[in-house]
RNA sequence: GGAGAGGUGGCAGAGUGGUUGAAUGCGGCGGUCUUGAAAACCGUUGAGGAUUCACGUCCUCCGGGGGUUCGAAUCCCUCCCUCUCCGCCA
């Protein structure tokens, strides 16, 4: 959420960012309820104010044996006065309230205008010492992989759930396994994290306070008989822990990191994308979370990419980091850097990551602040957020890099101690 | 699933219709004392909103929502949550 003040004091900067973001613009509406709002909380609370003064005085009347009929009469009249138009304030606030929750995030200034995708900036790539993007023959993709190795079953998925929701059998549910704890390992070990293991399913507060409702309401698994919603991604239940929450100073910067199944339901996508793990119904991802004091935020958006990078470096994976342009960054986010890494088979990069600085906009909605020692007001701190990473893409990506000449697959070094082999044939 | 208890300020805990935004204790902050610290003593200490250049003034908030009343933390309805016991169960 941002703030209604900046809307009401800056109304063209705010329809600037919401254009940059495609988003709908909806702020004459808005500032219009904005200032009927404000006209009637003017009015009810100078009849309310009159309504204490007067009804402090009764009992004293009483006291002293004047009559109080006449006085009830009339502070009865103001009394129902006072009720229509809380009511009428009320349907405003909740007409404000929806307007207000459909507003994207600003972009930060360092972020590209652009349209699309395609207007992304690509920052940087790093490649394993003797890669080359020059395609092997016999090349399997990691579909064709899984199925000849007897490590991935997505018929069986489909057949026990649905499509997109794949099976990890043998060493490759080691594989999957070794590779979460790898990078929960490496993050707490090595970026000084704290682990968290969260709840997989969480209520509708949650879910607003992180932003993905109401605008991304299909694309959640909705639990209707106990109103509970399961999770897109570890942010949401990470993030929300501070809900509605005053910290400390000295508390910040928290840095948490911590492992989730992801559940999206990926409505309207189905397509030729969404072949075996390109995209998923349910997907493992090790989740890390910061929540930091306002000026540290750009600072720590470049840590968590780091952190990122990091796990690739050690599993040896060609990247590249990619900056979004505002056109394709998400409803909540300031800025945000996609890590891609390389499927040779497909022959493109995929998104195994996403690092967003969303600054107050979830911490405004999440109503998670911090007490500055010198100060007496509590301010809103920044959140921020980045895959590390998610195993669905990564896996494409190492199962494919890793594929020897006769089909087998090698694994990465870093982890074998986790798998406890160091081939899959 | 059955039975019971309870949700009040950072925490603990009073308060059952009329200056109660809320006693008291702890904690926090400031001060006195001290070479320094502790102890003791004194003072101070919630959030949101409207309005104002500002000082300030006013409104709201005692789990959520609704109701009764001139007036609700306090009475009524309803929902949610937590805890205890029993049952079931990974």
């Amino acid at each position: 959420m941002i703030d209604i003040k900046l809307i009401r004091e800056n109304p063209e900067l705010v329809k600037q960012g919401i254009r940059n973001k495609n988003e709908k613009d909806t702020l004459d509406e808005l500032l219009k309820l904005d200032e009927e709002r404000r006209v009637i909380i003017t009015e009810v609370e100078e009849l309310k104010a009159k309504r204490n003064q007067v009804s402090s005085k009764i009992p004293q009347m009483k006291k002293a044996g004047e009559d109080v009929s006449e006085v009830l009469v009339e502070m009865k009249q103001v009394s129902d006065h006072i009720s229509s138009l809380d009511t009428k304030l009320k349907s405003i606030e909740e007409q404000l309230e929806k307007y207000l929750l459909f507003i994207p995030n600003m972009p930060h200034s360092s972020v590209p205008v652009g349209k699309s995708a395609e207007d992304n900036i690509e920052e940087r790539q790093w490649l394993p010492a003797g890669f080359s993007f020059d395609k092997r023959e016999k090349i399997l993709d990691h579909i064709e992989l899984g199925k000849k190795l007897g490590i991935l079953d997505f018929e069986r998925g489909a057949k026990v759930s649905g499509s997109g929701f794949p099976v990890y059998i043998d060493k490759g549910a080691t594989l999957e396994r070794a590779l979460i704890n790898f990078m929960l390992d490496y993050h707490i070990n090595k970026h000084n994290y704290s682990e968290v293991f969260p709840p997989f399913l969480v209520n509708k507060d949650s879910m607003l306070g992180t932003g993905q409702l109401p605008k991304m309401a299909d694309d959640m698994y909705y639990i209707e008989k106990d109103d509970l919603y399961t999770v897109p991604t570890a942010e949401v239940p990470i993030t929300n822990l501070h809900r509605n929450e005053i910290l400390d100073e000295s508390e910040l910067p928290k840095n948490y990191v911590g492992y989730s199944a992801c559940f999206r339901r990926e409505a309207g996508s189905y397509g030729k994308e969404a072949k075996g793990f390109l995209r998923v119904h349910q997907f493992n991802k090790v989740e890390m979370v910061k929540i930091v004091k306002p000026e540290d935020s750009y600072n720590e958006l470049e840590n968590i990419v780091n952190d990122a990078e990091d796990i690739l470096k050690a599993l040896e994976i060609p990247y590249r980091i990619i900056l979004l342009c505002t056109g394709d960054l998400s409803f909540s986010a300031a800025k945000c850097y996609d890590i891609e890494t390389w499927s040779p088979a497909e022959n493109k990069w995929l998104e195994a990551s996403s690092c967003s600085n969303f600054e107050d906009f979830q911490a405004r909605r999440a109503s998670i602040r911090f007490r500055r020692k010198s100060a007496k007001k509590p301010e809103f701190v920044h959140t921020l957020n980045g895959s590390g990473l998610a195993t669905s893409r990564l896996m494409v990506s190492l199962l494919e890099h890793y594929q020897t000449i006769e089909g087998t697959i090698a694994v990465p070094e870093v982890l074998q101690k986790y798998t406890g082999f160091n081939l899959i044939d």
